[in-house]
RNA sequence: GCCGGGGUGGCGGAAUUAGGCAGACGCAGCGGACUUAAAAUCCGCUGAGGGUAAACCUCGUGUGGGUUCGAUUCCCACCCCCGGCACCA
């Protein structure tokens, strides 16, 4: 080893001229060409590294006997033109993770595939005049090389897309599963209906209350549609979402408000001249305030109550308006309070008085029981329609401590008064005493309440799975029979919307079939499905994707389920991860899981900016990967979209950020490929002196950190932070007058590499087989570390003297509190501040802080 | 209104897990080396104020208070920003 130092065969330890020798070496085994480029041959680096992972089948994954596996899954894209940069920020996070934890030693499962059917894709092919299809397997072709080119690990033998026949045949086969098991059904539901056009409109071709095209009156109305019964599993939904320990809370927050769970109580307000109306209240507290009763326009009383044909008509006309309106604007909190009396009166079953009964526009009729008790005391709405219609207002809740209330309404819980027997009681005693009292009496009961609706399923669209349901004149509603399966979509279709309900029931072909049961004349549901159907357990499809047979095999799903990382954007915090949760129940219900929750550990990144708002191609704003490719390597454009800000947070694009990460790479091809032709290998790291030792240290601190970096919630900007310093400290080292033995150099050198490869694979492949290694680095272990060697050997204690740091110790870590305080004590400086004070108090952290607080 | 997250240099952000040297790393900026020159590269400086450019001192993590030898970190009150939900009874 001493010939490495005596030698000189190593330029870089020539006195005081480390560097420029390096940089003579380096010209001198890469020739003019490289001379004149100054920067890594990243282009070459990166296609020849990327064929030769194809070529190796590095990537593919099978279920092993022994290996324990980690499937990681990035939210598969909607293939739409192209992938910008922004979209990339998803796939290189999985990548990473992909990548590290296939070093660790998992059988890593890293699929990809492409979300192809519905709204995105059919309204970009109808803007441009192209059949969907064409459209869309186009954007696949052109997306699944952008893919490529980044350097994504991914298992490509498994990728498919949900507008496949061989796909949506499953898509098919999960809605007749959930069919079966009673959790696909078929009910009326309110929408916008044009009379004229004989067709339902969106909201947004309702203007002013009037069809778009011919301004006729738009009405609500019925029609049938497809709804999933995930309501069934609102409470289980809302339940595990405690054990999802690994979930963003914001997440989990926003699907327990979706879910919005109430405890409240159903009471009976007998309705004077007979019948009764059923509210929903979590304030029965406030009861012997309920001086009216609120039905909504939608509620069947509403109609039925009217005193006399005079206020029915009214009353017709009120509910008529108010359906009008559109649901956006409806839904709106600022619109004002408007109702009518029905001339009628209702017994409040507690104060036994005669109260009004009133329609009124601000009363849900989805939820709870589409009627209120309004108490305009404790509640805003009540009082603003009270208010309205001078109705009375009564107090029965004073808050515990009376300070807490001044002139405003009080909604809070308090202590009941002028409530009867019940006065004197606390909000929530009162709430069990007063549904024990009407229980007892048939009025009323506790109840759970969810926001929850059922998922409706059915689009009048054409590019989707159809649903493969039939009509039969005789027979009713009737399944296709499994071995019918797929149904396949028609190609030869206007698919262009057209007011009438779906565009496949302008095919004959498609819509006129046979009974499945007898064989009779029978037309099919010419609806398809929603699109969050077919990405609601693509995740098990890839596990298992290459059985025709059945959607998956029941082996591959146990072995690689559920997803341990998913990673993808927060716009489907709700829709997306609450559809897949519920479905994955329901297989679990029929046995084809072994688990109930899909997703062990969910990441949400931010999004990438450019110009201060999100990346879109109608702004104009979007940065491509092909760019930064050409311009600087994918390696760069990858590392960038990692260092740039934590990768939970939003960051803005920046051209000069990109530039530093390109120094950086070329700084670390700079440290490591003159090494070309001294092989490293076969040198033991055995450390000699001062200068080895710093390296040593700093390469397994570095080691820790960008491990504990990774683990940690993907903290991939520290990790590397972290390895720029260690390049910073490794070139400072070398630079120096003094010696870096060859071992530790070495170790060094490589940990580096594998630290770097999960980040920049290309760079470190290429660096890799210079460093004279046989083996691809994807398929090199993980570096450890030796805590021995993260402990610092000396320690630089601050002294805080009244809460200042006044002078600094440095001393050999592990020196006893006593040592510290005597050496602190016999510091000059540290003498200048206690001149003229007492001492009160030494408080020493061992190999930390020694802190002194006086007085005079 | 309710729920969740956040507020640190010119900028992106570190340090917040168990209270212990605030500003790691990078960008931008300034100065220097190399070069005929530019680019690239390398070295140095870079929170604010004072001080001779050194030593050194004071202030400083949204605001005000508290706990502590010590607070960006913990507690109380408030302000502001971002995201979600929102007439859900």
């Amino acid at each position: 080893m001493g010939l490495w130092r005596s030698g000189s065969a190593l330029p870089w330890h020539g006195r005081g001229h480390g560097f420029k020798s390096r940089q003579l070496h380096h010209f001198n085994n890469w020739g003019e060409k490289e001379k004149a480029m100054k920067v890594y041959d990243f282009k070459h680096i990166e296609n020849k590294w990327k064929k030769i992972w194809e070529n190796k089948k590095v990537f593919e994954a099978e279920p092993s006997a022994t290996k324990p596996k980690c499937y990681v899954l990035e939210m598969f894209p909607y293939p739409s033109g192209y992938l910008h940069v922004g979209h990339l920020k998803n796939y290189t996070l999985g990548d990473v993770v992909a990548r590290y934890k296939r070093m660790q030693g998992f059988n890593v499962l890293h699929p990809m595939g492409f979300d192809s059917f519905g709204l995105p894709a059919e309204n970009a092919a109808i803007e441009k005049g192209i059949h969907p299809k064409k459209w869309t397997y186009d954007s696949i072709d052109y997306i699944r090389n952008q893919m490529k080119s980044v350097g994504l690990s991914y298992d490509f033998r498994r990728e498919f897309a949900t507008s496949d026949p061989t796909y949506y045949k499953w898509t098919q086969w999960l809605f007749l599963y959930l069919y079966n098991r009673n959790l696909a059904y078929q009910k009326e539901a309110l929408v916008n209906f044009c009379p004229r056009c004989r067709t339902v409109l969106a909201n947004e071709q309702v203007i002013d209350g009037g069809c778009w095209r011919c301004y006729s009156k738009v009405t609500k109305k019925s029609f049938r549609q497809w709804f999933l019964r995930i309501t069934d599993y609102a409470e289980e939904l809302l339940n595990d979402l405690d054990e999802l320990k690994n979930w963003p809370e914001h997440v989990k927050t926003m699907q327990r408000n979706w879910i919005g769970k109430s405890y409240g109580t159903l009471v009976k307000f007998p309705v004077e001249g007979g019948g009764d109306i059923e509210i929903f209240t979590t304030r029965l507290d406030t009861i012997f305030g309920a001086t009216f009763l609120v039905l909504s326009p939608e509620h069947p009383l509403t109609m039925e109550l009217p005193a006399t044909p005079i206020i029915k008509e009214e009353i017709s006309s009120f509910v008529e308006k108010t359906l009008m309106t559109p649901e956006i604007e409806r839904e709106a909190a600022e619109i004002p309070k408007e109702g009518v009396f029905l001339g009628r009166y209702a017994i409040n079953p507690f104060t036994q008085e005669k109260i009004p009964i009133y329609v009124a526009n601000y009363v849900l009729f989805e939820y709870g029981t589409g009627a209120i008790m309004g108490v305009p005391a404790h509640d805003s709405r009540d009082f603003d329609f009270a208010n309205k219609y001078s109705l009375n207002i009564r107090e029965v809740v004073v808050p515990e401590t009376p300070d807490e209330f001044k002139d405003e309404l009080f909604d809070g819980y308090g202590v009941l008064k002028d409530s009867g027997s019940f006065s004197g009681l606390t909000s929530s005693e009162a709430q069990v005493k007063m549904s024990e009292f009407l229980k007892e009496r048939g009025l009323g009961e506790l109840q759970v309440r969810y926001k929850l609706r059922d998922w409706l399923l059915s689009r009048q669209r054409y590019w989707g799975a159809p649903i493969p349901m039939i009509y039969c004149d005789k027979c009713g509603v009737v399944s296709v029979k499994e071995d019918d399966l797929p149904i396949m979509l028609p190609e030869e279709v206007d698919f262009v919307p057209k007011g009438s309900l779906s565009p496949l029931a302008t095919s004959p072909d498609f819509l006129n079939t046979s009974c499945p049961v007898c064989g009779g004349h029978a037309q099919r549901e010419t609806d398809t499905m929603d699109t969050f159907m077919c990405s609601s357990w693509y995740y098990l499809r890839f596990a298992s994707p290459f059985t025709n047979k059945e959607p998956f095999k029941k082996e591959d799903i146990d072995y690689f389920l559920p997803v341990d990382h998913y990673i993808g954007g927060v716009e489907h915090a709700i829709l997306h991860l609450l559809y897949s949760r519920f479905i994955v129940k329901a297989l679990n219900d029929g046995g084809l899981l072994n688990f109930r929750e899909p997703f062990l550990r969910l990441f949400t990144q931010g999004m990438v900016l450019k110009d201060g708002s999100a990346m879109s191609t109608s702004r104009g704003n979007v940065v491509m990967p092909e760019t930064i490719s050409k311009k600087y390597g994918i390696d760069t454009g990858r590392m960038y979209i990692l260092f740039a800000a934590p990768p939970e947070r939003e960051f803005e694009w920046k051209e000069e950020g990109v530039m530093g990460i390109f120094r950086f790479l070329n700084r670390v091809w700079r440290l490591v490929s003159p090494y070309k032709d001294f092989s490293l290998q076969n040198i033991t790291s055995v450390s000699q002196n001062k200068e080895d030792e710093k390296i040593k240290r700093l390469t397994h601190k570095t080691v820790k950190k960008v491990t504990e970096d990774i683990e940690n919630n993907f903290r991939f900007n520290t990790a590397i932070a972290a390895l720029m310093e260690m390049v910073n400290g490794l070139n400072k080292s070398l630079e120096k007058e003094g010696v870096v033995s060859p071992g530790v150099l070495r170790e060094a050198l490589e940990s580096l590499v594998l630290l770097i490869s999960p980040f920049t694979p290309h760079l470190a492949e290429e660096l890799w087989e210079i460093l004279k290694h046989q083996k691809l680095i994807v398929e090199e272990k993980w570096p450890s570390y030796d805590e021995t060697w993260i402990k610092e050997e000396m320690v630089e204690i601050p002294v805080q003297i009244d809460g200042k740091i006044r002078s600094k110790l440095t001393l050999i870590a592990g020196t006893s509190e006593e040592k510290v305080k005597e050496l602190a004590l016999r510091e000059e400086r540290v003498n200048k501040f206690l001149e003229g004070r007492i001492i009160k108090g030494i408080v020493v952290v061992p190999d930390k802080i020694i802190s002194i607080h006086t007085e005079i």
